[in-house]
DNA sequence: TTGTACGCGTTATCAT
DNA sequence: ATGATAACGCGTACAA
């Protein structure tokens, strides 16, 4: 790898002017700058991103921690945080979590010695928490998305998890059902705690009491759900309606209800939320109605507000919440 | 962000002392040593990985170019390549292609101005040729994947595609089929275009003969595959076998031939290729018959390849060949 | 237009 | 044990 110095050699010029040249500069005469051209596409020399980032102190790059690169749920985020990124010239870096705190952790710092001009996390597991807070407590530019941990000045990219559940549990009982279930995600995620609070609130709201099997606890995949929902069927539970936490389980649900023999929406109406539903996915089953979460655009929020952060450096932090929205497929009326 | 400037003054001591401790090598008093950590642990001082790397030039970064991170089929090869770099005290960036080349390319310029240590690259797009050879151009240690310019000594891990395909045929036409069709992956990837003379050598070498059903072109998607069995079923068609270039679209296949009312594998055998079959698929379909790729083992081979050639920058570029192998599930005998 | 000199934050060498 | 100094590769006032 050529340095500046050996260009500005080759050429009889001094670096001042290789530099010029690099950065489109004017203060360079033709024949130099031909020259040092010349001699820059010979050596093929592209100048050295750390140190021009040391002296520049920017380094134009964002770097984006998740639990799991390896989960589809996140492409839309992912998206959208891409194209921000790339529409303000940085560069995106995403490294891959394997739900490992620890590695998580490693990877906030590695992003935050100096490599990254910021830094954006996703995640609502509690045990983030700490994560979270130690992200929170350096003193970088940082945006948490989904994550937040209270009592923490940060930005926030959130979503209204509590009304996304009461609207769609509203929506069952506006339709005219009233054995209505909810299956829970994981309780070790904050998201699943409040969407379980909507879907409560709205029951009693409407004074509908909840039975024993009214609240049936399960996970963010398919495989529990299903066995819940089977479990359900084989008791003789009827439920006519039922508000699943997230797409995955629903589609366990559906499995369940459908080997069970039941129509849907006809026997059993579902909602879903996320419709972070594969498209393809829609041919197999009736096409899941669902709580739609807008990740690209909050992806892209979480770029835009830490770039303002950036900007800003005075500025308190801010918290904007996304409101997700109802869609209607065949899994109700 | 405080610097180690900052810190030495404050402790009193010179720089040299900070970096000794900060390093964990001897060669400072217990009470200095005492006294500085006081001071960074005060400051919550980290030093900037930036300048270190430039003096040391050493980043303990590898930067991993994909097509598109959003695509579940890289899951296993993603986490191969985080697990062997984690192994080595690697830090693994990966960033989001987008499926663009001009993406890809800006990333791969990003990743060589110092900023890694070496880079990885998956693809087999036969646009991506100027890519990897632009890679290949540059003086930097990089390992290809699936991606095999010719003529091009880089480092290589590379899938027997023909042997794979063979290997399924092979299978398809020892049990006992005749009228054996290929569903084709796009016709822009290498590996497409190997798997399909890996069928039709197989065809050829049974003697075989093959009619003008016997290929029919599609993608490495569900929805094409699909329409195409579909329009084949219609039209009276009658594979008694079909393997295909991808399980996403054996997934379409499967569909429409279930749909048409054929029985697997009875009236109709399927072999897929890849084996990135979610596991909750398995329990609405059949049990798919594919030939496994080893993308956790490859993307392994990769970060090691890549390593070694580090170490050894004299060593001739290496080509490592990974098998396919048949895994046999419900939808073939 | 051109070049000198300094600084970015760190580590390593070599005196003391 | 300690610290001054050079070096990593680059950008930029400033002076010429």
């Amino acid at each position: 790898m050529a340095t500046i110095s050996e260009i500005a050699k080759e050429a009889n010029v001094s670096r001042t002017l290789v530099s010029r040249v690099l950065n489109n500069k004017p203060g360079v005469s033709p024949e130099n700058r031909q020259k040092i051209l010349e001699v820059i596409e010979k050596h093929n020399y592209v100048p050295n991103g750390l140190a021009r980032a040391l002296v520049l102190q920017k380094t134009m790059t964002i770097g984006v921690v998740m639990d799991d690169l390896c989960n589809d749920f996140f492409f839309d985020l992912i998206t959208g945080l891409q194209d921000a990124g790339e529409e303000h010239g940085y560069n995106m870096l995403f490294c891959s979590g394997r739900n490992d705190i620890h590695t998580r952790m490693k990877y906030v710092d590695y992003f935050t010695q100096g490599r990254t001009d910021g830094i954006i996390a996703y995640g609502s597991n509690r045990q983030d928490e700490e994560l979270f807070r130690s992200i929170a407590a350096k003193s970088v530019n940082c945006v948490l998305i989904e994550g937040s941990p209270d009592n923490c000045k940060v930005n926030k990219i959130l979503l209204d998890n509590f009304r996304g559940a009461y609207t769609a549990t509203e929506h069952l009982i506006k339709q005219g059902h009233h054995n209505i279930i909810h299956i829970t995600n994981d309780m070790n995620y904050d998201v699943s705690l409040e969407r379980l609070n909507g879907f409560v609130q709205a029951m009693h709201d409407y004074r509908i009491p909840l039975g024993p099997d009214s609240i049936v606890y399960a996970d963010c995949f398919e495989q529990v759900a299903y066995q819940q929902m089977k479990r359900l069927l084989t008791e003789g539970k009827k439920p006519d309606a039922c508000f699943v936490g997230a797409d995955k389980p629903a589609y366990g649900v559906l499995r369940a209800a459908i080997e069970a023999g039941l129509t849907i929406p006809g026997d059993l109406a579902v909602i879903g939320f996320d419709d972070d539903t594969p498209v393809s996915r829609d041919m197999i089953f009736p096409g899941l109605s669902t709580m739609r979460q807008p990740l690209y655009e909050m992806g892209k929020a979480g770029v835009e507000l830490l770039l303002d952060g950036i900007a800003h450096p005075e500025r308190e932090a801010e918290t904007q919440t996304f409101e997700a929205e109802l869609i209607l497929r065949d899994t109700c009326r």
